[in-house]
DNA sequence: CTGACATGTAAAGGGTTTTTACATGAACTG
DNA sequence: CAGTTCATGTAAAAACCCTTTACATGTCAG
C-alpha cells in the first residue's frame, strides 16, 4: 500500500500518486470542522491541488467518499473496542470499563470518523453498508457482555443483547452530547469517560452483577 | 397570534402575511427529510411560493432560521417533559418514567426540531443560544431526579446532576441510534421506549432507589 | 518501443444563492 | 377617507459552484 504510493509519489507531476487516500483525509479534516455535510468534492480537490474533475475518478459522488470513510472508521472502531476488551482480561468488569473508555477516546480522537459514521445522512443504499460495518462493532461489545454476564445465575441472568444496547446508548449518548470536545456543549462537572464509567457501574450493579471489587475483595 | 395571522391572512396578494411561520414549517419539513444541512433558504422559499430574496426579511441567514427552530424546540420540549413529569404525579418512579417515555416520543413525533436542537453545526453565538435555550429542559430532568431521590438516606444518595446527565444521556444515546424511525438503524429487538425504561429501571435499582412496586407492593 | 488504460486537465453547461434597487400595500394619522 | 410611511415582497443581476464532456498525459504490459 504504502510501497505502491512511495513509488508513485516520487514524481508529482500530472498524476497525483495516491488521489483517493488524500481526498480521504483532507475529507476528514473538512468534516472535523464543518461536519459531514460541510464540504463538496471540488473543496476537497482545491485543497489537494488538483483539478476540480479528478475527485470523479475515485469516488461517484460526495455520499460515496463519505460512506467509504463511514465504513472505515467502523474498522478502526471495532479494532480499538477488540484491543481494549483484549479477551476479557485482566477480568472481565475491568476489561468491560476499558472498552467504555476505548468507546469515549475514540469519539474524542476521531471526530470526523465518528460524525460520518453517525452523523451522516446518506442515501439508503449507501446507509446500509455503514450499517452492516457497525455490525462488527456492535458484536465486540455484545460478546464482552456475554462474558462480563456468563457467571450469573441463569435465572437472574439479563439478555446480552439488551445489555450491549443499554451500554451502546450510554456510550453514544455521553460521545455526542458531552464528548468531542465541543466548545458550546453544556459544561458538565466530570470527564465523559469518568460520567460513562459511573453509569456503567451503576447499572451493572442494578443487574446484580457481582462486581470484581466486591466479588474478590 | 392567530388572530393576526387569520386577519392577514385572508388576501394573499403581495404580501404572504406570516412570512416567518411558514418558513419555519417549510424548514421544518425539509429537515425532517434531509436534516439540518439538507436545505436553503431559497429552496423553502420556492415551496412557499414566494421569491428567493423574500427570506432575507424575517432571518439573516439559513443558520439564522435553524438557531429559531431549536430554540423553538427546547421550549416545546420543555414543555413536553414538563407535562410528563406533572409535579411527580401519581408517584415520583412513575412521573420519571413518564418523562422518558416523553422525550423518545418528542424525538419521533417531531424530528426536525430534535435535529435542530441536537445535530446542528451552528456557528459558536448561535450555537450557544440554543445551548442556553437547552437549560430549561434540563432543569426539568434535574428536577425531577431531585425529587425521585429526597427520600433515600443522604449517606447513599447521588449527586442528582449525575444522575440526571446518566438519563439524559441514555435517552440522547437511544433516540439517535433507534428512535426517529430511521429506515436504516440498526435492528433491535424492542422499541425504543422500552429499552429506555428497562434500561433507566435497572440504573435506578444500581442506584439503591426503592422502587415503587417493591416499597408499596 | 508501442498501444491501451488509468488518471488528470480544461472548459463549458447548468444550476443556485445572495444582494441591490425598486414596487406594493397595510396600517396609522389627522 | 386620503395621504404618508414602513415593513414586506419582487425582479434582475452578480457571484459562486458543481458536474460533465472531450481531450491530454503518463504508466505499464507485452
Amino acid at each position: 500500500m504504502s510501497e505502491r504510493r512511495s513509488r508513485t509519489h516520487r514524481k508529482r507531476g500530472y498524476h497525483h500518486g495516491d488521489l483517493a487516500e488524500a481526498m480521504s483525509n483532507v475529507a476528514l479534516k473538512l468534516i472535523a470542522e464543518f461536519g459531514p455535510a460541510g464540504f463538496t468534492l471540488a473543496e476537497v480537490a482545491r485543497v489537494i491541488g488538483v483539478s476540480a474533475a479528478a475527485p470523479y475518478r475515485h469516488f461517484k459522488d460526495r455520499e460515496a467518499l463519505i460512506a467509504h470513510i463511514a465504513s472505515r472508521g467502523f474498522e478502526k472502531f471495532t479494532a480499538a473496542l477488540e484491543q481494549a476488551w483484549n479477551e476479557g482480561k485482566p477480568d472481565p468488569t475491568t476489561a468491560f470499563m476499558n472498552v467504555g473508555r476505548a468507546y469515549l477516546q475514540f469519539a474524542e480522537n476521531e471526530p470526523a470518523y465518528y460524525a460520518a459514521m453517525f452523523e451522516a445522512r446518506l442515501p439508503t443504499d449507501l446507509q446500509q453498508d455503514v450499517t452492516d460495518a457497525s455490525t462488527d462493532a456492535f458484536a465486540v461489545l455484545r460478546r464482552a457482555v456475554e462474558t462480563l454476564i456468563a457467571d450469573m445465575p441463569k435465572a437472574k441472568r439479563p439478555p446480552a443483547m439488551m445489555v450491549a444496547l443499554h451500554v451502546w446508548s450510554l456510550s453514544h449518548g455521553i460521545a455526542d452530547l458531552f464528548g468531542r470536545n465541543n466548545p458550546n456543549a453544556h459544561p458538565i462537572p466530570m470527564e465523559p469517560e469518568d460520567l460513562l464509567e459511573a453509569g456503567v457501574l451503576i447499572y451493572l450493579d442494578g443487574l446484580g452483577l457481582p462486581l470484581e471489587s466486591s466479588k474478590k475483595g
